[in-house]
DNA sequence: TAGCTTTACATAGGGTCCCTATGTAAAGTT
DNA sequence: AACTTTACATAGGGACCCTATGTAAAGCTA
């Protein structure tokens, strides 16, 4: 049913449902900087695998909005527990020096995450937009 | 010639025949952590963009080993010196105490990298050893 | 209100990148 | 010489992304 790994985007897109509530089409595509058929294409993946469900609006005869299910919820909560604990058995490991170095540079990682430092893997991201590549 | 982005482990395979030199097809799956077919594949395309080459063993005729051409390893420098200096741009824009602590907190960073730290995104690899999915 | 334009999605077709399963040929073994 | 192992390549398929295009509802205009 859930599958046991979701690529980036379909990740961020579960974390955004489930942080934000049900979103257009549209605007999910672009919130997770992909073209709008690409994020058609993977809302399909995702309902098949029963994380989203596509609902009709009352209001706009055109609109779907995209919501989490409660099984999405559940993964996306269990996500990010997974990677809390990791990264806390991570941190024990290190001496209290280190443990302290990190803490006390914890603002400034947070800030240089504010202006668009995406991890040590970084390479792409210039754009905080996070667009396409329609802007060549 | 040279595309514009490079797929994680295509960069990844090119940083790899750079700073080691020439290998062998095996070998690179293994380091890269994908399967030999996989990175036959991604040899062929990284060879048609003109960033590797596949030369034959003398010794040994069943083996080919990859290497990367003077194409690609520009292509590694400027990634580089494109993302030190895309860090860099970030870092003086903090104030002074943040890149006190920043600067602080590097041994730190380090070891948590060396134990298998992979970002902040950090998903995937709880495996050290970047293994595909065979150890179900 | 008929008709044009815009908007919101879906579909079609194609490329990358990854997998498992399998083929081929050289090297090593009995 | 025949079998096994090793090193790659190929075949087939899925995920995931794109551009181009279709469809239907909504909005606007004459």
């Amino acid at each position: 049913m859930a599958p046991r790994d979701l690529s980036l985007t379909a990740s961020s897109t579960m974390v955004t449902l489930t942080d934000h509530g049900p979103l257009r089409m549209t605007t999910l595509a672009e919130t997770e900087g992909v073209t709008q058929p690409s994020m058609s294409e993977l809302v399909n993946r995702l309902q098949r695998d029963g994380l989203v469900i596509r609902q009709r609006d009352a209001d706009d005869g055109r609109a779907v909005c995209v919501a989490a299910t409660a099984a999405g919820q559940a993964l996306v909560g269990e996500r990010r527990r997974e990677r809390a604990s990791r990264l806390a058995r991570l941190v024990v490991t290190l001496d209290e020096e280190d443990r302290r170095a990190l803490a006390a540079a914890e603002p400034a990682i947070r800030h240089l995450i504010a202006k668009g430092f995406a991890g040590i893997d970084g390479e792409a991201r210039f754009d905080k937009e996070r667009a396409p590549a329609s802007q060549r």
